[in-house]
DNA sequence: GAGTGGTCTAGACCACAAG
DNA sequence: TTGTGGTCTAGACCACTCC
């Protein structure tokens, strides 16, 4: 009979992530070299880099060629939320947080008017190829990129007002809620679709990310009433970011359990 | 001179890629065989096989031993918002939603009464080690493992009351809001925070992840007042789900950007 | 039994970092 | 120059699926 024996690189793999979580191989530190692990477990090359790409792809360990293999430094997280979005500050408050905890916050944007496509026009509820604004953003954290974005706003409700341009005139840079209110236009809803995936080659590369981190990738739609007024796609290094999600509970029925009807009614739209 | 040459891996992978995203190999089609890759490509094995992990941990591919490497069918998405727990319903609208779709939803839950461990202690507002509820909750859908879950409820606030059962008695299965009602407490907020990370190998395991897939860790807390009364630890598939945040924006002031003061108040709590 | 992916050997050369 | 990780060869055997 024989006992159950896993492969070696799987053995050594764990081996070396107990030292990790137990912390005997505190953050920062060196791993062995490739070499090294040959030597220790008797296995060819192959087999100790195996053990390696497995931490690596836990998100564990990082490696630098020429110099070696580093248990993470998991920079912090960044807390995020909706809320930010409720304040007329002149940055968003993960910003004004970011800022506050000694970190340097900077970020590029792009404008470009376009013609929407498809999915955009979906989501702003225009026609296919409707004028549109397109801003590109890019936001670095102390010179390290973390987070890209790509914003949309239907030309035919900003055209030709002092809007138009979200970082210029009287109201550049106020947010998303005070520019569009000096149009009489009421931002009240915020729509966020979370999804949580591995980067594309393209978002690696943007964001720097090391093999083994996952990207937050949000779909967001400002509504006023009815009519969507923003959406934008975001993507944020997995590893840097909560997302933070905070709601008050409807209530419209009398607190009797009794009195609950199977359905109720929803202070913003249908529910999802 | 020399011309930039990447590595063959990443090649054959970029071309692979190409087929996959064009759709000249679609979802659930074989790709070529390591073999097949090695001649095709006039390249050793571990070459191939290095190409097609690079794609295995874009999640894009999913091998299976003794058949083939395939291009992954990305299960439909569950639409997942908080809202759910608005609804005194039974079940959960998404469990409602899946089934309306044609899928089979199965849960376990295991019920246990324990000392509250220090993190949930204090997400829980109570004493290191004071007793409390935990369910343990495992969710299948079609038999596949979608999510897990522990939740935990002070017994300070449950206990001696119909309700210390969430599962057994006359308000068994109706969700939370109802539940709290009957014993006077108002639940009148939710909080939760994403993590998007990848998953542990026990993770991996639970919820048979293929690799390159990550998880969404949500951290979920219910309030009543200032007071909370429920915290859970839920894991998602990240490719299975997605997270839906819709929001009212609070509103305080005049429509009118310039009596915009610094700061506003807020309708729960203090802002994140 | 034929074909597949999974593991593994014992080397090799290259690109890069650091002294 | 030495040591590191990154790529790669040309094989091998095993576990597994399917016929």
């Amino acid at each position: 009979m024989h006992t159950y024996e896993p492969p070696a690189y799987i053995t050594i793999a764990a081996h070396l992530r107990d030292q990790i979580t137990t912390g005997a191989l505190a953050k920062g530190a060196r791993l062995p070299s490739e070499r090294d692990l040959c030597d220790q477990h008797h296995v060819s090359g192959i087999t100790a880099r195996a053990a390696i790409n497995c931490l690596r792809q836990e998100g564990l360990v990082e490696t630098i060629r020429g110099k070696g293999v580093y248990v993470r430094h998991v920079t912090p997280l960044v807390r995020l939320s909706p809320e930010r979005y409720f304040r007329p500050h002149d940055r968003p408050t993960w910003v004004a947080e970011a800022e506050r905890a000694g970190r340097d916050v900077q970020y590029t944007h792009t404008l470009t008017q376009t013609a929407a496509p498809p999915d955009i026009a979906e989501r702003l509820g225009v026609e296919d190829g409707a004028p549109a604004t397109r801003i590109d953003y890019a936001f670095t954290m102390d010179d390290e990129p973390v987070s890209t974005s790509v914003c949309w706003e239907p030309l035919a409700l900003t055209g030709g007002t002092p809007i138009q341009h979200p970082h210029t005139g009287p109201l550049a840079d106020r947010g998303i809620i005070p520019r569009f209110d000096s149009i009489g236009v009421r931002v009240d809803s915020i729509h966020e679709v979370v999804n949580c995936r591995m980067p594309t080659p393209g978002e690696s590369r943007a964001l720097r990310l090391p093999s083994g981190v996952p990207v937050a990738a949000i779909t967001q739609t400002f509504w006023a009433g009815e009519r969507p007024v923003e959406t934008a796609d975001i993507v944020f290094a997995g590893d840097r970011y909560e997302l933070h999600y905070r709601m008050p509970i409807p209530r419209f029925t009398p607190v009797d359990p009794a009195a609950y009807a199977d359905e109720t009614v929803w202070p913003w739209g249908t529910p999802l």
